[in-house]
DNA sequence: TAAAAAACTTAAATTAACCTTAAATGGTTT
DNA sequence: AAACCATTTAAGGTTAATTTAAGTTTTTTA
């Protein structure tokens, strides 16, 4: 799962970013508004860590306008203390929770669980589950009820790719950047071998989910 | 694999036995903790779930008998919701991993799978064991049954963290970070070469504990 | 409904990762 | 200084993941 957090202190971005890596997030740091704000239109997060007070563009008027980019990501708001008049201009701003600094970790870490259920994904530890389905990005191994079976590096990336992302259409450039890097030479035949191979295991571990072709557009994947 | 389940709530406990039998699980269920406890002493269970509030007995100080008496049973604690003092109480007390009620089932799978297929380290004195294999970290020996190896510093050393990371894949810069230290010119061909002197040393003391290979990614140890 | 486009599936070819072994190195002990 | 032993280096062999490529199927559109 994937976290940007928008926080100009040194320090707390510094601490927040560890805290979220040590528990198995993929973390993105912005150190104001204005480069926060670009990050978070790239719509690859599945939470957002939004500090009020930010230089360049304060962080109301960042949530303001990812929202009106039509962006649904869970946003938690950090502010001061005791300040009330922030929290509920947040919460109204399409703000899914807010968080009083200083907060407690353990606190922290709960609510972006939360968040992130709220999306449908739910991870525990090494794995991300969605649906029937379960990906240890450790053991590297994708199960479904007491069936596992284990995945090859490439079949693993794009597994998380696609659970991550979710309920959007993951589309084929998209998948061979992650997968294969920026300006590799890699084409769409390279994404459909790994997705064929992907069904084929889906199948053996008799997985209710599958991965549905959108025609022209990518590949979601589905319950049912 | 068998599943010890200690809950009190008639519902909960028949829609437990119900998912886990489902996935291929042996299921017992104990209705209170006395009764729980008896059982969870009987020690042929590879994983107990085991519910915080119960009657007669409550469940941490059914852990708590439970490691008293030695036992290294993986336990899956549920608490309620968001009771972060109960959750700590309990991996105080020796518990595995915990889980907040009402939970999504698929996670409950997982952590059963991710606990299932881990066996314990014990560490006593300084020797760790893990499966059929014992570490000597004094001596410097590693032995299976009857059958005993001495070990080379650097043999020992991996040895002892791949036993340590348990059912992690330990990754090649991990290893040479532990073994030569953070910024050597160590390359991933010393690693290969020890991995191969200790899987002759296994091999030599007839384990049936053996190092995989995740390529792409590193190594673990798995028993059987 | 025929033709074209997009996607699917396989098996074979390729390549990168990994394994193993033996010899070289370098420090320590006798 | 010779013998010993852990460690490192190096090179050739093996295996498995990835890529290629070609034939097939499905979907779209004219």
């Amino acid at each position: 799962m994937r976290i940007l957090v928008i926080e100009d202190e040194k320090h707390l971005a510094e601490a927040l970013s560890h805290l979220l890596r040590k528990n198995n997030y993929t973390v993105d740091v912005s150190n104001d508004g204005e480069s926060g704000l670009d990050n978070a239109l790239s719509d690859i997060y599945d939470v957002i860590v939004l500090d009020i007070m930010l230089p360049k563009l304060d962080g109301i008027s960042v949530l303001k306008e990812i929202r009106r980019e039509g962006l649904d990501v869970p946003v938690i708001l950090l502010t001061a203390k005791g300040d009330i008049a922030d929290k509920v201009r947040g919460l109204d701003c399409g703000a899914d929770d807010y968080l009083a600094k200083p907060f407690n970790t353990e606190e922290l870490l709960a609510r972006i669980r939360a968040l992130g259920r709220r999306r449908g994904v739910i991870v525990s530890g090494d794995a991300l589950s969605f649906g029937d389905i379960s990906l240890n990005t450790q053991s590297m191994t994708l199960s479904s009820g007491s069936a596992e079976v284990s995945l090859t590096l490439k079949e693993c990336e794009l597994m998380e790719y696609l659970i991550l992302r979710k309920d959007a259409v993951a589309s084929k450039e998209q998948i061979i950047e992650k997968l294969w890097g920026f300006d590799s030479e890699a084409e769409s035949n390279h994404v459909e071998v790994y997705i064929s191979f992907l069904r084929k295991k889906l199948k053996f571990i008799k997985s209710r989910t599958a991965i549905n072709t959108v025609r022209g557009v990518g590949y979601r994947l589905e319950t049912q």
